[in-house]
DNA sequence: TGACGTATGTTACAAGTGTAACGTATGTGT
DNA sequence: ACACATACGTTACACTTGTAACATACGTCA
């Protein structure tokens, strides 16, 4: 699974949040954090979703974007690469000590964590 | 300060522990790791003196690589940028957690505290 | 039905990175 | 003085990412 960039995880994190949105409503949150235009914006979905980042459903007639992973599923793969690489930290991580990043939820670290200390070469 | 990509981080490991080094040395170490030529070894090594992470000096006639941030400022930069991205911790980092990475010393972590803790936009 | 706004498709271009070959200079041994 | 190995400089090419414009299609209102 490709991980995204740092732009990309930031749209991410806003579908995570609420999620189909069109590219309309997603330039609406992310285009003035990131002073991107609306083209900047929707040539990035597109490549987000050629990388099966996102899925794309039509309803009402509009192109509406979905994630394709859960927030805890694709921190989990950013965190342990992140580790591997730069901490050289194969075993399991101390995710406890990041519980009061406000990013996810009691019950979604407990998910990451599943996620960290599985078999680590099945995504 | 740039950050060190994957393979940039590969070849600074190496510096930190033993520097400096000539591009046929550094290849020998990294060479078989990451699978690449000596070619690209030092395709990458210039570019990464360009971007100043690493200076050049000459030894014996020959071309040698210095790192020119210490292991815990580099490494503090890049887990300051993660932790930011991805987790969106922006305040003091929880880097007890981390202390049983083989990476860094106590007299790093202590270092690379330090940094991390710092004003934070003054690099 | 024609104009206008919005949605979608296509194309562009520069910087960074992975990956490497080609050509030239220079030191060392014979 | 010449050949050979090694060092060094230059160039190349594809892919990803950041950043965006241009063009076309389609629905709605007058």
């Amino acid at each position: 699974m490709t991980q995204p960039s740092k732009s990309e995880l930031t749209i991410l994190k806003v579908l995570w949040t609420e999620a189909p949105l069109s590219a309309r409503e997603i330039q609406e949150k992310v285009g003035p954090q990131l002073k991107w235009s609306f083209s900047t914006t929707r040539t990035t979905l597109s490549r987000m979703a050629e990388k099966s980042l996102l899925r794309l459903d039509t309803k009402h007639g509009v192109r509406v974007y979905t994630p394709v992973e859960s927030k805890a599923r694709t921190l989990s793969g950013v965190m342990r690469e992140f580790f591997d690489t730069v901490l050289e930290m194969k075993g399991p991580l101390p995710t406890a000590a990041f519980h009061d990043s406000k990013m996810l939820s009691e019950e979604e670290w407990a998910e990451l964590d599943l996620y960290l200390n599985e078999s680590h070469d099945d995504d």
